[in-house]
DNA sequence: AAAAAAGACTACTAGTTCTATATACTTTAT
DNA sequence: ATAAAGTATATAGAACTAGTAGTCTTTTTT
């Protein structure tokens, strides 16, 4: 399962995004848009700025922004960049690899062997997902929603 | 990330697996042989039996072993069994579905469509994949090891 | 210059979940 | 009878998560 904060920063992702190229958007316009609480956005919004996914601007008509065109941020980074390890086993992370300690030798494990596989799957649909594919996802399921 | 509980699951169906139509093995022998703590693969073991994939015999002589063959033993059943949602969203879970409440519609949800994808694509995996195969699996790993 | 708007940064807490252990009990074989 | 083994429940400790609070800095507006 993803955590919160994950959840919270693809939002975020998608509702700059979509703002794309306009005015800085402020954490608690973001915040009440999409339900998420003010203080624990700003943390989000923070790591993703010095991850430097966003830019941000103080003082008045201050706010946040994408410093990179949405079709440029993929959602495997954004899971990465919030501490989300994409696979099921730590053997098995790429960028966050621990050794089980219960395994004698992970290369013969037949249960690793498995996991490595969904893990491929799963980086393969992350990696090839923008967060301008979700958008236009999510432009296609509105229309097909209002039908 | 699974639980250690379901991957201790795993490690001991596996062994039951290889084990399967010989006498009934032993708790302590599992839990020495696989690294696992014997008390928490007590409990382990308990609810795979009370799912009905595994059978116990008190008294000396006693143990565990599988009630059905490797080969009908999915690892996604197993997943489910030990509380491991296999979906990275509560929102996209086949078995332990949660309304995520940050979101308004879930049905034009971006990012929530893209996950219906991984999750598709796990669950294909690991429906796919029995004890069996994970026994086979192993059988060649070691065998490429050796070499 | 003052005030207000907005983000930056750090610390902390409450709650939950996970992992593991402890204890007492039941059944079965010898 | 005794020992071997599973059954069942409770509980403790650790780690993690989610969220909150407070203070500081920068920038704009008046």
């Amino acid at each position: 399962m993803l955590s919160k904060k994950t959840r919270y920063a693809l939002k975020a992702l998608v509702i700059l995004g979509k703002n794309f190229g306009g005015a800085p958007m402020q954490i608690s316009r973001i915040a009440s848009e999409e339900h998420i609480p003010k203080k624990f956005l700003e943390q989000i919004l923070l790591d993703l700025r010095n991850a430097g996914l966003l830019y941000s601007k103080k003082g008045a008509g201050g706010g946040y922004g994408l410093v990179k065109d949405p079709g440029e941020i993929s959602m495997v980074q954004v899971l990465r960049l919030t501490g989300g390890p994409v696979a099921l086993l730590p053997c098995v992370s790429l960028n966050f690899y621990q050794k089980c300690d219960e395994c004698d030798n992970e290369l013969t494990c037949g249960v690793r062997d498995v996991f490595v596989e969904v893990r491929n799957a799963t980086v393969k649909i992350l990696s090839e997902t923008s967060i301008a594919d979700v958008i236009s996802r999510e432009e296609l399921l509105i229309k097909n929603f209002e039908e």
